[in-house]
DNA sequence: ACCTGAACACCGTTCAAGT
DNA sequence: ACCTGAACACCGTTCAAGT
């Protein structure tokens, strides 16, 4: 077979249909994503050479480019950190099985630490002390992590655990009541909580 | 071989060494599981009927067994709900490699469902109302599984990410001349924010 | 540069069979 | 009840070879 005069292939490409992949099936397969892509698993290797963990990286890059990039730096650090978190918990959201994947394995993705890099020239400019900005950012980070598990695999699995006189299950019962998503809801209440608590450090 | 007078293997021994296994080799492998335990692959189906998956729940057991137990329930729900986020935080952290893999599926191990059981009733009984209770569990849950993901993979990795001039580098720098664990203080400052923000829900 | 095909070592899971 | 041994379908990764 000649060699296509056009790539056949594309990181991009690649990563997207990783992606679609996680989020119909819940996993990644490599001879399965190059069964998709209609290529033999090796040349897979050849746009990503550290294979599969690579791929990963290459999704979290997608996800991070998707709804990160069009954010104003010069609005104020509340704003600014609110739709941050915002954005990224929602991409995440949007794909409940590859949240754990992430979390597997170290943050290198170039879009991803700018991203980081952005939010924490933010804070600088507002003024956070030298020794507080690191803890900001990762207070942030930690909450936005955590809430997109909570996401992909909401606590209400738990209803059923207990005892009808269970405290927990009265309370999903009584959150079942009210409108909305309860885990982004969960998500604004703790965000806006933290946000304002992080303003205390500016004095 | 006779079957011997008395088990080769009990639930917990098994979760046990599963255990160090991930600590000592950062995965998990049941062949290499049941070698270590002297044993079969196809035993430890026994004991564990829902093979890898089940293991690594008796895992999250083991873990919830080890920290959360001596907990005063008759204690103020403040003191309550920051001892039982530190031991939550503490036990994982000192099991990195285990708590990406506890992300992958959902809770189901009885004794974590009877901690957080727990942590409703004190809630309950410090006058949350319903409607509330189950977003104080769910934030404080959010947040002390993203705190054990950071001190799994610390964010200070990101140290070489940009030029000199980055705010980032510039303020891991500024952390590192600080004393003590950066994801533990994090972790700490992030919790007492929390804490008292979620105190105002009392009115 | 870009892709193929075959090979390798390794998984998790199942099942009939032993005592 | 508790364990063995073999078998199955499936991984991720590598590498020589093609054009």
């Amino acid at each position: 077979m000649p060699r296509p005069s056009v790539p056949r292939l594309s990181r991009d490409q690649i990563a997207a249909a990783a992606l679609s992949q996680i989020d119909e099936t819940g996993a990644l397969s490599l001879p399965k994503l190059a069964a998709t892509l209609n290529v033999s698993v090796s040349s897979i290797y050849h746009h990503f050479a550290n294979g599969r963990e690579e791929v990963i990286e290459g999704i979290r890059g997608l996800l991070t480019r998707e709804v990160i990039d069009p954010l104003d730096p010069t609005m104020g650090w509340r704003e600014y950190t609110e739709q941050w978190a915002h954005r990224y918990r929602s991409a995440m959201a949007r794909h409940p099985h590859v949240v754990p994947l992430l979390t597997l394995q170290t943050v290198s993705a170039p879009e991803t630490l700018a991203s980081y890099e952005a939010l924490a020239m933010v804070l600088r400019k507002a003024g956070f002390a030298a020794d507080d900005l690191l803890h900001v950012v990762s207070v942030l980070d930690c909450f936005i992590l955590g809430s997109a598990l909570d996401a992909s695999a909401p606590l209400d699995v738990w209803a059923d655990s207990g005892a009808p006189e269970s405290a927990l299950s009265a309370a999903i019962a009584a959150t079942r009541a009210q409108p909305g998503d309860r885990s982004r809801r969960s998500f604004e209440i703790g965000l806006h909580i933290l946000i304002a608590g992080l303003a205390d450090l500016l004095r």
